[in-house]
DNA sequence: GTCATATTAGAACAGGTGTTCGCTATCTTT
DNA sequence: AAAGATAGCGAACACCTGTTCTAATATGAC
């Protein structure tokens, strides 16, 4: 990378801020009124230069068509992650739907850093009501990060849901010759063997997130 | 806020994605191409709507002057939260110095919502090492969310340091007269009472991250 | 000095773009 | 039935905005 004038930093700077500010990037002549520069091709001139460098992005013959590159990382690295409802024991787990993902048909979202969910798709959560998986470390007012999958590794983490029992919990799957283990997070309490007729796995637990002060 | 119509989602939808993939925000006209809508004059009737209902902001006769308001909020606010160290039961609980929170000299850092941390001055993290403190319902690895403090409120799960036992331990703190009791977080386990100076308050618990898969 | 290159200026063009207006079609309310 | 509210449509206007062209001014190489 070359070493940019200051009329370029300068450039750069305000197309940070703007940005910043007002939620779109600037026109070359917001540009031009903003940096104290005479004309719109001496900032459509520097601009070409930014682009060559790689400082910026530009799309042709676009209003306001720049972004800035050096920020664009740093802001990637929350993934908006939707609320989907609550589990608790006697209810039936809530199960995302194809509109659950809709940014406007979900009513709460959480922020979530990228380093938790590592990526991974199909990430919803869920908010723990009562007492009844302390044995899974989880308590009342717990936030639970789920993937949506079909089918879980042995000794991974799951919202199960006991049809006979009309039950959820959160225990770890063994899966067994004619049985399925349900192993609790504390390792101190005996398992739970249940039939795998018995059984319906409704997602697999990403991370526990617990809000206490 | 008011139910949105079927068109008004699909333009939310698209203004998110038009945002996320080319870093501008979308002219009128490439709404109305992109949702398969007839005239400019509709989007314009539905973007007021969406403003109107707090969906959306938007700048009078500006280019492309449109901005996400639900996704906006939730980008800015990564923080990062210096992690100092391990706490388990039979070592001292880490301490944090003054550079401590110099983005530079930290080893590692963790990227957290600011609706974690809500805002709050001096966090650090500790990671767990070891079962000693199942019954604060935390699990060996888990991460601890914590303020730098002096005191807690009553009630309040702090770090804490008991001098005589050597022994750290992470609990609710209650001043009573001549003593003071220290609770799980697991209701059902009986509590342990102490004397006030045998006590060090190293820091007020915020919140509690487990990664499970 | 001359020449080439880099940078800045000003102006004008063509198409992009937000806005507005008149009109129609469904509903719901009176 | 009449009147109002809501939603949609198409066209036209006036300004916005990226682009391009020509010219002027440095700055350094030779």
């Amino acid at each position: 990378m070359k070493i940019l004038s200051d009329r370029q930093q300068r450039i750069i700077k305000f197309i940070d801020r703007f940005i910043a500010d007002r939620g779109y990037p600037p026109t070359i002549r917001d540009i031009q009124a903003g940096c104290r520069v005479s004309s719109t091709s001496v900032v459509d001139y520097n601009l070409n230069i930014l682009k060559r460098e790689g400082y910026i992005r530009r799309h042709a013959e676009v209003s306001r068509g720049i972004g800035l590159l050096t920020r664009s990382l740093a802001s990637e690295s929350l993934v908006p992650v939707p609320v989907i409802g609550q589990i608790a024991a006697g209810e039936p787990i809530p199960v995302p739907t194809p509109d659950t993902w809709d940014v406007a048909a979900v009513s709460e979202a959480l922020g979530i850093p990228r380093e938790l969910t590592r990526g991974k798709e199909g990430v919803y959560a869920l908010r723990v009501k009562g007492m009844s998986m302390v044995d899974a470390l989880i308590n009342d007012g717990d936030i639970v990060l789920m993937q949506y999958v079909n089918a879980v590794e042995n000794g991974e983490m799951a919202a199960v849901w006991l049809k006979e029992e009309k039950e959820a919990t959160l225990k770890k799957v063994y899966v067994e010759p004619e049985r399925i283990r349900l192993q609790p997070a504390n390792s101190q309490m005996q398992p739970l063997y249940v039939a795998p007729d018995n059984v319906e796995i409704q997602g697999r637990v990403i991370a526990v997130i617990r809000q206490v002060a």
